[in-house]
DNA sequence: GGGAGATAAATCGTATACGATTATTTTTAC
DNA sequence: GTAAAAATAATCGTATACGATTTATCTCCC
């Protein structure tokens, strides 16, 4: 006897998936009719499912205007990495890593050096932080990881990684794997930390010129008048 | 220029005031067609606003039946308060104690010491807590930190706290104080994480003789057949 | 060509309607 | 009297309708 389904929570996948393929674009209102008009549904569950993405905090309401995906500044960017860091360096620090786990994390790891294009790289390294804290017993702190991942993935696939990128993150990952194998945890959170220190750098670079981007194109406009 | 007023918005807080008054049972579905009565608007953006605290986890949805506050777990309180301990612990540690916020602190605590009805009090030992993390610059933290408290003031309040546990409070309260005071914050952390504990201990036992309670209430009506 | 104002079109947020499901009440059988 | 089945009422989740607001387009004037 499986559990009925509800439309909202369909349409909430959907709409993550969207946003996580960079199919909405930030700033730009969720079109609801289009929406309603793909999906072949009425606009009721989508709204639904719009207003839990908005208590989520990964949409943003605008009254009378819709939901958007809401800028990411430098600052909340980095209140969000370094909260994630902290909290899964507590969720590391709660878990036992047993043989089964690490095998995992091994297979994981060797995925993301196996696969190339951008969003294959960026769902193992998903993956890999996934496996990290499966097995933590408490599992408020993983739903509060996992509702936080949500939020930055979308910038993440925004701002095609590169391969230099990739090759300081498979160096921690190959460093957090061996010193969990060697029961040091303390060392696993530390490079844990530094990993996710090192998306937040790459990230707010990314934010900046970005930003730098934005600003030419205002001044070539003015000088135009 | 003022923002306009969603409804969903107006209704979540009435709901999470009732929810907090302890005027929803738990188990019980809330009713619709009731609250669109008492607040006189349609049920839409009160199934907004219920979806919206489903996400939070606040409210259950459970389909085809409507929204439930769920039953709370000894393993999910436990979960629950660790979590929040080590948070705010985080945002402590996070936070500069100028002499403002100090003596916002102090007055708090005075009014929790002149404070004798259990919903008063709790209203206080919140806003003591809110105080504490409230120049935290980490506003990511601070956010999910709200959330947590929110799911956790229901079942509180429903345990009518008793005189000594709020001497108790207050002793850690006034120590948490002094600690922040000398600057002395790894003190300071382990005086609110104890805090924390406190609490869970005192809930966790509530619940235990909860379920003792409706343990022997299944007895009797068993004896009678 | 650009700005301002007016108008039309599109869209949002909420109300209402309705079929499906659950809860409650009534009836039937033992 | 009790349990099970049937009938009825209540409610949920979704679709549709509609007034309010925003956006887009058009026209006029400088």
């Amino acid at each position: 006897m499986s559990k009925p389904t509800i439309l909202r929570d369909s349409v909430k996948d959907h709409l993550l998936h969207l946003i996580r393929q960079g199919e909405i674009e930030i700033g730009k209102t969720i079109n609801l009719a289009a929406l309603s008009r793909t999906l072949n549904i009425s606009v009721t569950p989508i709204r639904e499912a719009l207003t839990q993405l908005e208590q989520s905090r990964i949409l943003k309401a605008v009254p009378n205007r819709g939901f958007i995906v809401p800028k990411l500044s430098l600052t909340e960017a980095e209140n969000l990495y370094r909260t994630i860091a902290d909290l899964e360096v507590l969720a590391v620090e709660g878990t036992v890593y047993d043989e089964q786990l690490v095998k995992e994390l091994r297979n994981e790891q060797l995925h993301l050096q196996q696969t190339h294009t951008p969003s294959a790289r960026l769902a193992s390294r998903v993956n890999f932080h996934r496996i990290l804290i499966k097995n933590c017993p408490n599992t408020i702190l993983t739903e509060i990881l996992h509702d936080l991942e949500s939020r930055v993935l979308f910038y993440e696939q925004m701002f095609v990684l590169d391969a230099s990128f990739y090759e300081h993150i498979d160096n921690q990952n190959e460093a957090i794997i061996r010193a969990i194998e060697e029961d040091n945890v303390p060392t696993a959170a530390l490079i844990l930390n530094m990993n996710w220190m090192t998306v937040l750098e790459y990230v707010q670079k990314q934010l900046v010129l970005q930003q730098s981007t934005n600003y030419e194109v205002v001044s070539l406009s003015v000088l135009k008048q």
